[in-house]
Formats: C-alpha cells, sequence, structure tokens
DNA sequence: TTTCTTGCAAACACTTTGCATGCGG
DNA sequence: CCGCATGCAAAGTGTTTGCAAGAAA
C-alpha cells in the first residue's frame, strides 16, 4: 500500500490526515518485525521529536478498525503489531522476542485445509510457532 | 493428571504442597475454557475465601514452569491459562472472548505438516481461530 | 468554522513485588 | 526449625482517557 492508497483509506472513514499518522502508518506498513508501540514510537520520535506515546497507541487502534493491522498480544503483558493478514507463521524466539513470518504456499494451503476440517469460517487467525532463534541457541543451551 | 501426580509433581521440584495449591491446579488443569486470572480466583475463593490473587499468579507461574499450562495473551491485556499441551485450534469468539479447543487427529497431522515444511523444531506453537461463535452471530450481525 | 487530532498528564487494568506471618517438610 | 508460601498492600508496566491548544477539511 502506498501513501496515496493509505491517505485515500484514511479519508474514507472520515479520518484526518496528518504527517504523525502518515509517519505511524508508513512505519508499521512496512515493518517485517512485527514492532511493539515502544519500538515505534522511539523510531517515529527520530522524525516528530515531539510526538506522543498516545497518538501512537491511537493511530494503532485506527489501523486496527481498518483492518490494516493485526495486534498480537503476549503473556508479558505487551503488543506487538503486524501488517500482514495473510495467513502466515509467527516464528517467535521466547527468548529475545524476536518475531519474523514464514510464509510459504504450502503453509498457507495446509492451513486452509485445516479450517476446512473444522468446518469453521474464520474471521482471522494467529499461528505462533516458539523456537529458539540461531543467535539465542548459540548463547545459552538452557539458561 | 490426578492429585497424586501432581503432588509428586510439585515436590520434585521443590514446591510445596499447600491446600490452595491443590486447588488452583486442580481448577486449571481440569478447566475446558482456558479461563483468566481473575475467574480462578473468583472459583477458588469458594472454597478458600481467603485467597489472595497474588497466590492465583504465582501458581500459575509454577504451572507454566512445570510446563502444565499455557498463558495466552491477548490484545485486551487479559490473559487465559490453557492446560492442553497438544497441538490443537483456540477458536475464539471476538465478541464475547469464548474460547474452546478444536481438537482433532487430522488437525494435528496437517499441523505437523506444516511444521515439516518450515524445517523447524517448535518448542510450542499456539494457534488461534477467531470466528463468532453461535450465540453472538444470532445477535448482532454487525454491531 | 467546525471537528478531529495532538501532546501531556492523570487514570486504568492487570500483574508483580516486599514484607510480616504462618505452614509444610 | 528452616525456608518457602500466603495475604495484603504498594509498586510496576503497558495502555487508555480527559483536556486544552492546534491543525485539517
Amino acid at each position: 500500500m502506498n501513501e496515496q492508497q493509505l491517505i485515500t483509506r484514511l479519508r474514507s472513514k472520515g479520518y484526518k490526515v496528518t504527517p504523525q499518522r502518515i509517519a505511524i502508518c508508513q512505519l508499521i506498513l512496512s515493518s517485517k518485525d512485527h514492532p511493539s508501540a515502544e519500538q515505534i514510537y522511539q523510531e517515529v520520535k527520530k522524525t516528530y521529536p515531539a510526538i506522543s506515546l498516545a497518538t501512537v497507541y491511537i493511530t494503532l487502534d485506527l489501523l486496527k478498525k481498518l483492518g490494516l493491522v493485526q495486534e498480537l498480544g503476549f503473556s508479558d503483558q505487551s503488543s506487538r503489531y503486524d501488517p500482514n493478514n495473510s495467513p502466515h507463521i509467527n516464528v517467535i524466539c521466547p527468548r529475545c522476542g524476536k518475531i519474523y513470518d514464514y510464509e510459504a504456499p504450502n503453509v498457507k494451503k495446509l492451513w486452509y485445509r485445516i479450517i476446512a476440517e473444522t468446518g469453521l469460517k474464520p474471521l482471522r487467525q494467529r499461528l505462533d510457532l516458539y523456537t529458539l532463534c540461531n543467535k539465542c541457541s548459540q548463547e545459552n543451551p538452557t539458561p
């Protein structure tokens, strides 16, 4: 989604287009690492030093309402934001918290077969797979 | 897991066996609806009126360490506790928050094929599928 | 001009911690 | 008896809200 499409999308729902919003949206929508609100805040602050964390949260809510990002809650009471709506696996390192998407045609195909098995009509899904990342598995086999 | 196995398991890790712990553990391990800490607290309070929420949280941590329950964090900053370690789908109603497990041999089989695709060695996984429950889908098609 | 958005600070909800008392081993 | 567990209250963390000033439409 480019900037123009984003602006159109915002306006169509009656949301105003502000530079802060554009910056936050661009950042999340192009992110690959499922940033936290704090990470987004720190990043956008480089361009808008006066920005508030509240603005980040409000914009994130807005993107959720538009269906452009999914909020992934975690047990450490933090959330990460995922702009990928297509069925995919969130590969998560339980030690350092790094997340990346595993996305492949076969994964999607098999997941659709699982859904068919259940007979349910999903609004959305979340597939998390916990495994130590390369870095962490080398550092301390068992802490 | 029966009470005797639970006691043995606790002792083997050096945890003390108290009536509160037994009550909390039994409740969670036999639950089918992935209760929240608050729900567990309210339930156990019927038997132990003086019990503290802190004790519930501490016991939940203990069960996590023993690998007997998985904590499922959600974006509404609440957590639910799942005693089912086998790969299964958490079917979640986004409107009322009800959760139940969908567990079937074929689901497990297909999920293992997905894992094989990725080439990863998962420590654990979490499969969430959001869909309106029967009750909610009848009440208000679109709120 | 009207309404929505911003930044700040205070309020919130859930969870964790510190401490004195009490029970398990 | 020693040490961990309990209950309570206070502290902590991430998120949301209320409000006055400012910007978008």
